[in-house]
DNA sequence: AGACTATTTTAATCTAAGTTCAATCAAGGG
DNA sequence: CCCTTGATTGAACTTAGATTAAAATAGTCT
């Protein structure tokens, strides 16, 4: 008499914590079949995420972009705030390897602002074009509730630290002007990348376009030149 | 015997068009009783607005913040819609003001590259300092109900245009490197600012730390130097 | 085909929040 | 001091949206 309470909810992800290794997050047994539902839903709902904001984001709107009854979400998620807190935890998960993993791929003796220009424009790329789920985590971030910030803070931390500290590196090595705070000038950069999405489309200009917008303002920076 | 549907919900506006003359809004023949409480109620708005954004935004917590009983606003507003188009539309006459202002005090011939500038520190003045109403404004401007939208989209429009003119003619004049998209520019840089409040506490730098590394990076963009 | 599981749906609950109503409180004027 | 209007409140109404329960559909395996 298909006991509801126990075997359903599965879980696509066993996420305890979320390392920077490779290993997607659907350790789940399945290969493919609601796997695939799961996955039109985590898309869906950071879309509405994004247009709607946290509070805006109703599971009518998610189903009907995934086109699904409503209580069908409840088959993989335990509940509207489970689902949003792994779409919002991908995002910021997103941003963070697909920048690292950019400067990781730099050769050793890169100059810092080299680095910096590679992150700027890596994170814009996933901002505008690869992640829906960046941009829904970003401009959510301030207002998830108390209990989902705990993880995503810490992590959300971990990638400003990694930001904080190119900056801090290359103002001590002389490559960024010494009468600049270099936080406040980090923070007015990721800023700006992260408030692309509000005002990019496609016809506003090329991509490319606002990733060398971007580093020009980047240079501004600098100390010399 | 009180008949409440007709004299009540009096209306502090006669807001049919928001022009950009100095007639403040309150047209309203009251001196000063109630007109605090609602003054006190529509800053408790832009705080919510800002904190929770607009879907997240409740009559309750607004009635808190401002000490009274929900069911008061209604003396005030006509719904909870009415209440917050007006804070958002005081966040976005405020910026432009101030700016406008600002820029109308340099002398004649002050060259474009520092009217930018002066539109930048004044904008992000305007953004940390002054106006909790600009910053609840900018930050739920994407996520305004379709209705609310028409009138603020193009109050919001014309205030780009104003920047937009500033950069347009500082490229052609050669201030601005010919090689950056100038809209993109633009954008980015406004970004910059209307996310500052997303991270800026008086604990994280001073205000002017920030306005020098805005001006740092609106540097970037210029041609020589 | 039969039977068991995975997935999705419809109908029913429950609750929070916007809104309305009618009554109350406060203050100023006659 | 009573009365009128301005301001505010507590209780009731209503609806939207999350969640649950139970049933129906689809698949797969033997």
């Amino acid at each position: 008499m298909s006991a509801p309470g126990e075997q359903r909810k599965r879980r696509t992800t066993s996420y305890s914590r979320a390392g920077a290794d490779s290993s997607r997050k659907h350790v789940d047994s399945d290969g493919t079949k609601g796997q695939q539902t799961r996955e039109r839903l985590l898309k869906a709902t950071a879309v509405i995420l994004t247009e709607k904001g946290y509070s805006g984001t109703r599971l009518g709107d998610i189903a009907k972009r995934a086109e699904l009854q409503a209580p069908a979400i409840y088959y993989y998620y335990d509940s509207r705030e489970a689902l949003i807190e792994e779409v919002v935890r991908r995002g910021q998960q997103s941003a963070q390897e697909h920048v690292e993993n950019a400067l990781a791929q730099l050769p050793e003796g890169t100059p810092l602002l080299e680095r910096i220009r590679c992150a700027v424009e890596e994170h814009l790329r996933v901002v505008l074009d690869l992640s829906e789920f960046t941009t829904a985590a970003i401009r959510n971030m301030g207002q998830l509730p108390e209990g989902m910030r705990q993880q995503i803070r810490s992590d959300h931390k971990n990638y400003g630290a990694l930001w904080q500290r190119l900056f801090e590196e290359a103002q001590a090595n002389g490559e960024i002007r010494a009468d600049v705070d270099v936080t406040a000038a980090r923070l007015l950069i990721i800023g700006a990348l992260n408030w692309s999405p509000e005002w990019w489309t496609p016809r506003v200009c090329d991509i490319d376009d606002v990733v060398a917008a971007a580093l020009a303002l980047t240079s501004g920076l600098v100390t010399d030149q």
